[in-house]
DNA sequence: ATATTGTTGTGATTTTTTTCACAGATTTCG
DNA sequence: CGAAATCTGTGAAAAAAATCACAACAATAT
């Protein structure tokens, strides 16, 4: 099989792809170019046709492609026809927040089980799931199996946690700490550091383009 | 002045870096190579060296980087030593939780204001910050000089909470919601977008490398 | 002193990603 | 039906970013 080696910023892409094609259908649009769908997105028409031939050809010349057919095989390229059970560790107020969330159900994403080490939250209940503590986690990843992981708490427990998590089973981390994680190297972490964002952003405020040192 | 561009992954390291450096002065580590500097973050010293390259030569051949010197010139190259006045808009689950974080102000970054559409919660305080009306949002931004914007509402609303922000004088903004936000071209926008960054683990999970169609 | 070792700064090279540009397919219109 | 207009798919070109590789220099050892 011809596998091209597909970059990582594409699938990041496509998500946004099946999302446009997703409301598209909702307002029953029969076909859309690779003009449009690139439009609201600002990225480029020949960007988003490369981004959809790394997976064949599923648009028509002259015509653009089939709404319905291309939010189909999105869908299925994205993995979106299973579902995942996720594990979130630390039910501070980012914990919390996640845990509220009610979009990650309809992506097929279910947030079954939390942990965290203070002994105040353990046996609570937070949106309907118990909190339980971190000593009894690689037993209840495993027996729910839960192949993904959020990490929200402070970055001195995190390599820990992500230690109890890969040994657990866990094949992907979301990481909110800022600290780099050391893990298995068929461990697929995703770090959001949001304080370097909100940085990045300072940054620019500072000194827009020009650096004086 | 040779102004070469630099590229915003430089930038994003370089806050990696600033941690790094603030970590290993408070161990009283006198120097650091770049080796080491990479090393935990995994990076390669060429790397770390090209992207300090950017802004003069602060190293000593032979004997890597001075800690302290480079801590005290990545802070200013980062405007660390600046403070920003930034606005919440949305105080639901992740605008609390960001309100909530006490790293923020560390970092120069004073949350002085946040703002809600829904009656129920204006009025009220979150964290010492009283929650306003989206309504008096454009004039209390002036007045507090605010530049900088996160927006934590439904995808919805974020367009439109985007057009008060940039008209008031906002001049970058964090955007939680799963939206492209279209605003003048002297505002920065970054996203962060958590579904997305969830989703893309459930691909990796969902067919790793293979992808059947 | 001189050799040896370690490390920077940076031009050159490679890799990755984006953009261009156009042949070929499809639809539309007169 | 044939001409004109519209699009895709993709190789080629360009741009951006990461990596290599080495001269120049500093510290240390002999
Ligand atoms: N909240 C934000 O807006 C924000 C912003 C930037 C970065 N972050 C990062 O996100 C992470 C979480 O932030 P937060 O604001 O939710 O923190 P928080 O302090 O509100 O919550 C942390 C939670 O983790 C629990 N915990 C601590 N050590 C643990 C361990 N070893 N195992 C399991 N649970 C543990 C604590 O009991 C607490 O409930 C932190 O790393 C923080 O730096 C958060
Ligand atoms: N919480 C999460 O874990 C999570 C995960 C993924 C994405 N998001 C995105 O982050 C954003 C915020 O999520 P949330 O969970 O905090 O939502 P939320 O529903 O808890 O809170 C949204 C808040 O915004 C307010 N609001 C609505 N319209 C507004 C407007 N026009 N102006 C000002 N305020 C307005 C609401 O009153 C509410 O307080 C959403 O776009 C959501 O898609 C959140």
């Amino acid at each position: 099989m011809p596998v091209k080696k597909i970059p990582e910023t594409t699938i990041s892409r496509l998500f946004l792809y099946l999302r446009k094609v997703t409301e598209l259908s909702k307002l029953s649009m029969k076909r859309v170019s690779s003009a449009e769908l690139g439009e609201s997105l600002n990225l480029g028409a020949a960007q988003v046709r490369k981004d959809l031939g790394y997976f064949g050809q599923f648009g028509v010349s002259g015509s653009g492609y089939v709404v319905t057919e291309l939010k189909e095989k999105l869908s299925k390229i994205l993995s979106k026809h299973k579902t995942f059970n996720v594990a979130i560790v630390g039910t501070g107020h980012l914990g919390s927040a996640l845990l509220a969330y009610s979009g990650f159900e309809k992506q097929g994403l279910n947030l079954v089980a939390a942990f965290d080490t203070d002994v105040n939250k353990i046996g609570k209940q937070l949106q309907g799931v118990e909190i339980e503590s971190v000593s009894d986690m690689k037993d209840i990843i495993k027996e729910k199996k839960i192949l993904l992981g959020i990490i929200a708490v402070p970055a001195k427990g995190a390599q820990d946690v992500a230690d109890i998590l890969t040994n657990a089973g866990v094949k992907c981390i979301l990481n909110f700490a800022p600290k780099h994680l050391n893990v298995p190297e068929e461990v697929k972490v995703r770090d959001v550091d949001l304080s370097r964002e909100l940085e990045m952003l300072s940054y620019f405020l500072g000194n827009g383009k020009k650096v004086k040192l």
